[in-house]
DNA sequence: ATGGACCCTCCCCCCGAAGGAGAGTCCACC
DNA sequence: GGTGGACTCTCCTTCGGGGGGAGGGTCCAT
């Protein structure tokens, strides 16, 4: 039994700490003297804090730091995988923090231009949050390319244009003449005035520069109308990241 | 010239944080009117709205992100290699975390035992903390190897028990018969009992066994005396990590 | 001119942690 | 068997980054 000074050093956490992790239920001292208060822990208890130290050094939260503890079999498995994500996560943020930082916006070259309707097929994606688009996106495309249609294709990605909590992602292929829809939805994408800017560069960044198109948009005062549209122009099975085309485009209202 | 709410949903930001990133001048509206307060912000600085998200998710600090901002030129540098490092420090730890708690600490094998002193060449570094022990430990060994040494070399490491701030790594040779020191400090390690638990994996994850090492010596409250001894027995230039053995002693007092 | 959407400030809450005040306790040494 | 210093207790405040909501003023389109 070590009081909780001499537990602190042994499992690297400090006093305050071990009697916060007391209160939240996440490590109990083996033996508190109801008299004093004074905290006893088990040396063994060292694995514990040690793990909670880890833990928390990885930004797990502590409500699920005690999950872990008490053994929930998935909660580790969890916490791996949150953390593969994560760091993902991060490695694609710093690559888009660089690109706008090194070069700014590429805002300049927005233009205006007609666009006549199109027919086109449409699969509809949900997308758990900003961060889930591009997997939604992915996904759609995999959907309404399964037929085999072979390039090349048109393909064009309609989002909303304020993101929500769940955001609605829809995949379009153009259809030709006498093209089938092979089970998709066909609808009639609009015409009319759009603004449009050509975005070079990884789908992960296409935000920025959609951004871009957004603040050019507000900056004239022009109200815009309908989802941002994606017209995928290269192909990322052929082409690196670095060069994929990608033009976006916004329905402008007509005033 | 947008109102905030207008700007928020251009940058992707709250309107709780542009108020917040206002009053502490991270970004400041382009105009405030004096008479109601209402803040306007032009759509060219959706670009640094678009900054501080990405900054923010990096869990960069508001006061570095107002320095990244404000075009300090070493700002955006430290920034991407604190998180360079910071993500490696993750999958270190991530290891650790799948060591301890798949296996628990290997706290079984610790014996007694007596040990002669020995005579060593020593060189001594300064670890910035307890992150910092591996880089240091390192460091040490090149300096103390750089005069060319041929193998087979008994290389010990050195290191306080309880880790301070600034914590001084030393790194022994042991010397023969004959041997020089090239330049080192000659010293003469203490022999007598120790308590000995060897370490079977990565380096990184000498710590977790170090733990289990106190532990089992405070729990049979024996006493330590003097730094923790990690003795090398493979090459990390022939072992793979996870078969790299080290033998862990710390002195014990007679009593 | 009026209603609803928007904006303002101010206060409290969350998490996880740190520091300090003031009082009580343990223990080793004399 | 004292006593002093190190330790521990609880409670309060602060920090960073953010969220929610109250109460009241403002903008603008109908």
């Amino acid at each position: 039994m070590l009081p909780i000074g001499q537990f602190a050093r042994l499992g690297r956490l400090s006093v305050k700490q071990l009697r916060r992790y007391d209160e939240l239920g996440v490590l109990r001292p083996a033996y508190v003297d109801v008299e004093t208060g004074y905290r006893y822990y088990r040396a063994s208890q060292a694995r514990e804090a040690l793990s909670i130290g880890l833990l928390r050094s990885l930004d797990v939260p502590l409500a699920v730091v005690g999950e872990v503890l008490s053994g929930s079999a998935g909660a580790l498995e969890g916490v791996r995988e949150g953390l593969e994500v994560e760091l993902a996560r991060r490695r694609r943020t710093l690559a888009s923090l660089e690109r706008v930082m090194a070069q700014g916006l590429p805002s300049e070259p927005v233009r205006v231009v007609s666009e006549p309707a199109v027919r086109v097929a449409v699969v509809r994606e949900i997308a758990a949050g900003v961060e889930d688009v591009g997997r939604a996106t992915s996904a759609g495309v995999a959907r309404l390319l399964g037929g085999g249609v072979e390039p090349p294709v048109r393909l064009i990605g309609l989002f909303p244009v304020d993101l929500q909590e769940v955001v609605e992602v829809e995949v379009a292929l153009v259809l030709g003449e006498g093209d089938g829809a092979g089970g998709a939805e066909v609808r009639v994408l609009r015409g009319g005035r759009f603004a449009s800017v050509t975005h070079v560069g990884p789908y992960d960044q296409i935000s920025l520069t959609a951004y871009a198109l957004l603040a050019w948009c507000a900056e004239r005062r022009c109200g815009v109308r309908g989802p941002l549209r994606e017209v995928y122009v290269s192909d990322p099975a052929v082409t690196a990241p670095d060069d994929l085309v990608t033009h976006l485009m916004i329905g402008l209202e007509e005033s």
